[in-house]
DNA sequence: CTGAAAGCGCTTACAG
DNA sequence: CTGAAAGCGCTTACAG
């Protein structure tokens, strides 16, 4: 390998404050962790010195025998915005403390790519925060090694994690009442295929729902990966049966808009021949070319949810809580009166 | 500070693959970095024992002295589709080589965020590659403490870092060229409040290309900030005038939906009553419903280009590379021949 | 309240 | 080719 190039201009060291502050170099370290035992004249004398020098804590040293103060968290993938709400609670959250979050993108699909969680071990985040897949054995083997919270993961029962929630179950139960109470019966749920537990919430609220509207007959599920052409299929099939139905619930808002596409592109209407409902509520519902009803799960508050469980888990809680919020439908054109 | 919850399973160290291996911990060192004077029988006995015990080197550590192998990278924001193709590339190129990408969102307008940034120096990235902000100063800056490339900033004189670039002037060209040649001539382009280069270099694309078509009397270009807010005034503000546009040249995918949402909204028919161009060929341009012509700079491209110029310099280049990649438009309906 | 010293897990000259 | 030793910039018991 060969040299690299950086010409580090000598950083600042605690050494160097410790000089400059006439203290120890011990000193210096526990007034940068606010941890007790330090005089208010020596803090003062050392913050100016850090001040005076330009000093920065170097994250790597601190990583070896403390901590990093820094958080990583993994998403599923980079195209729903509704990671950008769940991201704006995150730094809402960690605005006045001293961590900061750190993210990475895990492609695979009912797992997190194990490469990316031990990379982040491995540069030492003190805790953190998943996204996505439910494997449970793989979360408990996370939880092991680093205080774990996950978002969109039911498991009530653990305690060495904490997790975040909106309830699933009632999201599928209003998306299914609202439909109903507006006057569509036919109503077709496309789902996707996976192990999630939140996915099967949200199919086991649409199920129960339907079955408490007296439209039991009508319960129909089909499931397709997150990929376009699978969506399309799904989509088609569903549109061009003899049954068509009368509106169709998705697991999420992008989805959702797939399949307005191609209900578009069949010549359907929509909600006149088809109503849809997605999840999440994304900006992307409000566009008047889609103006799509969507299940709003409150992204930014589970994102500040979880980094406070967190914080608090690293800090030494280890009892787990399980923090759920309640959702609700933003009812926009997609999925009209039927009579209106 | 509390005593933090973290049981560590006492990771297994250079120290204890050296013993097992019986060699000297330099030596698994050297087998680590793949760095020469090492025999091949010892390089042998120490992957075997780094299989055998499960070795995993400690990022913190090694970045104490040598390198992290850690890239960061910086979005200006999570919303925009765009940056996961750019991901995508990213991620591509760093497949076969020991190096992880992890990922910051800097919310702040025409530069990145400092504390964003310096907490990456901190964490002893090797290499940083920013979207988007082009803060002359700002940049050269970071190019003195780290190995920089960027995404979106045409900086062709510099010599302290690479950039990876569309040809941004030739976007805005052939938006221009696409639409007249389609029948269009009054033609307005709605463009971003910044200092941005390519935002600049969209505009003078767009400016000349007017002229050159001979259209430069209807040269207007509008700018806004990204916020839907901004985004409707200035929309609805175009619509409304007297001289309404036959055609709108928007700087993003992303604002070309909203301005689709805004004509539709005033009972506009897309394309008949207005067409609409985008940048970037985002996933949404393809849905029925927007049907979106857009210039494509391909994301995947540039991420992966950045990612090689970025391990170059980090291995020792010092004359700089700028890698420019054409653009070229996807027609969709939004733009269909007027007469056709 | 304050500080000297050991040590975190690596890499890097430097001898051999 | 191989290894002993110093050191990267911090934190952590432990004395004083």
């Amino acid at each position: 390998m060969e040299k690299p190039a950086v010409q580090k201009p000598s950083r600042v060291t605690i050494r160097e404050v410790a000089i400059d502050a006439g203290v120890s170099v011990a000193a210096v370290s526990k007034v940068l962790r606010d941890a007790y035992g330090v005089s208010e004249s020596m803090r003062l004398k050392v913050r100016k010195s850090m001040a005076k020098l330009g000093y920065r804590p170097h994250t790597a040293a601190r990583g070896m025998r403390g901590q990093t103060f820094t958080l990583g968290m993994i998403l599923p993938d980079l195209r729903n915005p509704f990671f950008s709400d769940i991201l704006a609670g995150v730094n809402s959250a960690l605005e006045r403390t001293q961590y900061q979050v750190l993210l990475g993108v895990s492609q695979s699909g009912t797992t997190f790519d194990d490469a990316l969680v031990d990379s982040m071990i491995d540069r030492q985040m003190d805790g953190l925060i998943l996204i996505g897949p439910t494997d449970q054995q793989q979360l408990l083997d996370i939880a092991k090694r680093k205080p774990l919270a996950t978002i969109g993961n039911h498991a009530p029962g653990v305690s060495s994690y904490d997790t975040v929630n909106n309830d699933d179950y009632e999201g599928g139960t209003l998306a299914v009442r609202h439909l109903s109470s507006n006057g569509y019966r036919n109503i077709a749920m496309l789902s996707l295929i996976t192990e999630s537990t939140i996915i099967t919430q949200r199919e086991l609220g649409y199920r129960r729902e339907m079955m408490e509207q007296e439209l039991g007959s009508y319960i129909n599920v089909v499931r397709a990966r997150q990929t376009m052409r699978e969506v399309q299929i799904a989509a088609k099939k569903l549109l061009e049966a003899p049954d068509r139905p009368e509106a169709i619930f998705c697991w999420t808002d992008f989805i959702a808009l797939e399949v307005i596409s191609v209900a578009t592109e069949m010549g359907l209407s929509i909600p006149r021949d088809l109503a849809v409902v997605g999840y999440d509520n994304t900006m992307y519902c409000d566009f008047a070319q889609n103006s799509l009803t969507s299940v709003d799960q409150s992204g930014e508050l589970l994102g500040l949810q979880s980094v406070r469980l967190l914080i608090e888990r690293i800090k030494g809680r280890t009892e787990s809580e399980h923090f759920v919020v309640t959702p609700r439908v933003v009812a926009r054109n997609s999925s009209a009166d039927r009579l209106g």
